[in-house]
DNA sequence: GTATGCTTTCGGC
DNA sequence: TTACGGCCGAAAGCATAC
């Protein structure tokens, strides 16, 4: 099954102050340029009424609640969301034979084998699951219940807030068959519209369309993954993730520039917060990455990797320095936001370390 | 021919 | 009228190694 926290960030903003729950709550990332520059990361259902959605601006979000007047707008708080996901996982971790968390508000749980297979069973005990993190936390979630991960989460998308689905085997087919094609996690607004452009509207039509065709559009892996996700299979198991595989940050710059002085200001505490990241994680890093916004919003990145795993900031920062210097020399746009990104992370152990002061005291 | 690693882009949340 | 974040993992596309 896969569990979704419901409108998460304004859920909790609602649980820490009741008073504005019958509100329109909008959570904003706030870039830190102008009065209202930034982006909405979620809204309350009572503001998605008004067409607020994720991703948009804030002024434009502003602008669809003008005439509601009590609408609320808050700054996003995301060390406090993690704190209290970090604990509701923990409970959901409890029901699942193997557990698996998606991003800060969602899990795949497999109950396979506690509920040996019946769906009664398994609905029954998402329901003790929903109660037990009402009691414990005050917030609501959306369950899918179904045969594999794929079906779990389009039957949990299927009805929110605080859903319950159940999709049966028998029933997989009757269910996606007239959804459409972009329901399927994978297909996004882009894939969605070139599928449309091949006459793909519904996941039926996916299902009837012939997978070398899938495969020449969108290559072995995806065009593979398609064709079976329209026919509702999917073996991919529900397992643990390991350690993060990146660390990154990324921030507004005052004011658009292509001053390398300027951009290294912002990007040396960018470099400083990822390393204080690394060292607290205990990890190494092998690649440093850095991604340029320009001001018409084109994304651009670039990065360099080391033979061996290196740990120490002054190498962050001047290897970001190089990077966005060999950037700016190709481009001749102004850059607005800015990045950096460690990557290729491995664990602090004693033998790499010993690599590292033997490479330091030869050199 | 297959496996592996690196760079860049894509897109979910 | 326009407006525009900050993360993350996955994949394509390419190069290189065996």
């Amino acid at each position: 099954m896969l569990v979704d926290l419901d409108y998460f960030y304004a859920q909790l903003e609602e649980k820490r102050n009741p008073s504005i729950k019958d509100k329109p709550v909008v959570v904003c990332v706030y870039s830190g340029r102008g009065e209202d520059s930034g982006a909405v990361a979620t809204a309350n259902y009572i503001a998605r009424e008004y067409g607020v959605r994720s991703g948009i601006p804030i002024a434009l979000a502003k602008k669809r609640l003008k005439e509601s007047k009590d609408a609320v707008f808050l700054p996003m708080d995301r060390e406090y969301y993690e704190s209290v996901s970090d604990r509701i996982m923990g409970i959901f971790r409890v029901y699942a034979d193997s557990f698996e968390q998606v991003g800060i508000d969602e899990a795949y749980l497999d109950v396979t084998q506690r509920v040996q297979g019946d769906f009664d069973e398994a609905k029954e005990l998402a329901c003790r699951i929903k109660n037990s993190v009402k009691e414990q936390e005050g917030l609501t979630f959306s369950v899918g219940v179904g045969p594999n991960k794929l079906i779990a989460k389009i039957a949990a998308d299927s009805q929110k807030p605080d859903g319950l689905t159940v999709v049966r085997p028998e029933e997989v087919q009757v269910f996606l068959s007239p959804l459409p094609a972009g329901r399927i996690i994978g297909i996004g607004g882009k894939t969605a519209k070139r599928m449309e452009e091949m006459g793909i509207n519904t996941v039926s039509d996916l299902a009837n369309h012939d997978i070398q065709g899938l495969i020449e559009t969108f290559g072995r892996v995806l065009g593979t993954y398609f064709h079976n996700a329209s026919l509702g299979v999917d073996d991919s198991p529900v397992q643990e993730r390991g350690e993060v595989e990146s660390i990154s940050r990324i921030a507004t710059l005052k004011e658009n520039t292509r001053d390398l002085d300027l951009i290294m200001e912002k990007a040396n505490e960018l470099c400083q917060d990822v390393y204080a990241k690394l060292v607290e994680r205990g990890l190494t890093f092998k690649s440093v990455g850095i991604v340029v916004i320009m001001k018409d919003l084109t994304v651009h990145s670039r990065s360099k990797t080391f033979d061996t795993p290196m740990n120490q900031l002054d190498i962050v920062k001047r290897s970001a320095k190089e990077l966005f210097e060999k950037f700016l020399n190709e481009s001749t746009n102004e850059a607005r936001r800015v990045g950096v990104r460690l990557s290729s992370l491995g664990k602090e152990e004693k033998i790499q370390k010993h690599i590292t002061e033997f490479l330091g005291s030869s050199s």
